[in-house]
DNA sequence: GTTTACATACATGCGCGTCTGTATGTAAAC
DNA sequence: GTTTACATACAGACGCGCATGTATGTAAAC
């Protein structure tokens, strides 16, 4: 039967946000339409009726959560910016003390590790494209940096970019697999600080 | 029909390495036993006739591609092994070489990882109990190597092991994503020396 | 009265385990 | 050596549960 538009509007973020948090749990493929609708409140003709699909549903999740994720990132890659490495330093604390403290946040994270993962299958390309994206925008943010003076020359800013990559999912995965043990938003000063003094002493790829 | 004893045995041997061949590929419960039985060239109903299930066949393969791997790791975590550093740093070398080397020996060793990761279910029983054990054996071999005075009393015992866990892991991760760029067999010598300079800095778990 | 926001029913495909049928190996009887 | 009886090693079909997408029913909003 009919609801109002405003009910309406909660069951689809109902089911957004109940999709968001099993798609981090289980992975896209492994979560079952039903189960969402189930965690939701409702059947699933209701996830029809709002989505065309699950592709449909993940492709609205992305753009209702993503938002948020990509104007953090959007200040320090300017080559404008006059103080780039302040800027990524803070970009970098800001996301470390979210994954902890942002549900949402977090499980958008955690989606995107998972899908990506060496062990996943094919990426989904919204997940890819963004990946590039913020690798891009790391590179764009560590060369300007390097032309202030703030990094070495004997930086590679693609492999520092990754090497931030791996460290701050190094230390995401860590605290998830022991949450109670130690608070990544209380560490992300020194955390940041170890990212800042490995890429002051310039890193190369393996083989490059 | 009715085959001779030794091509019931080789249908039998064609269906395990198919399956760890996929399994590796995809993981065990990604895998349909169509395909498994597809690619070794019968239908699922062999697959049946040799083995009760899905888990079975995974014991089977268990059982019979392990038992190398094993053995591989006996000697070095002796107490009366004189050399025990030595000894692991040429188990070390060999795993790296085989990995590269010897395609059984790294499907097994890519199905444990990809069944272990972060990011996968409920991990076998019997997958998770070897990796513990390989585990107890280094932190052995480790503690050995520390009272024969080759490594140094600051070292954790078991942070060296989970250290030489990821270190070993992450080479054929990396090695895995750009085959054509490196040799680990090659390179087996150095990157178990760069394992040993960690662990004769010692080595400590966050928080410990 | 019409449209909407669901719930429920239906159709289809996939994967698994079970069952049946078939051709052939094998050993024993003749 | 040939024939027979039985067992074996499969191929293929069946039934079930699960998941997805589509069609239809229903009550309430508009």
């Amino acid at each position: 039967m009919r609801r109002t538009k405003q009910e309406a509007e909660e069951t689809r973020l109902a089911i957004m946000s109940k999709a968001l948090e099993l798609f981090s749990e289980k992975g896209i493929a492994a979560t079952s339409l039903s189960e969402i609708a189930s965690g939701a409140g409702v059947t699933r003709g209701a996830i029809y009726w709002h989505f065309k699909n699950k592709w449909d549903l993940f492709d609205a999740i992305w753009q209702h959560y993503c938002e948020p994720i990509d104007r953090l990132g959007q200040a320090s890659h300017d080559e404008d910016e006059t103080d780039p490495l302040g800027k990524l330093a803070e970009l970098l604390k800001l996301i470390l003390i979210n994954a902890e403290q942002d549900v949402d946040f977090r499980r958008m994270l955690i989606m995107c590790m998972r899908e990506t993962s060496i062990w996943s299958g094919e990426v989904p390309e919204r997940i890819e494209a963004f990946i590039d994206e913020i690798h891009q925008r790391r590179i764009r943010t560590l060369r300007n940096a390097m032309r202030k003076g703030q990094l070495p020359d004997t930086l590679d800013a693609e492999a520092g970019s990754l090497m931030i990559k791996v460290m701050i999912e190094g230390v995401i995965v860590s605290w998830l697999q022991r949450p109670q043990c130690f608070s990544i938003a209380e560490r992300a000063d020194q955390i940041v600080d170890s990212i800042l003094v490995v890429l002051r002493h310039g890193v190369r790829l393996p083989g490059s």
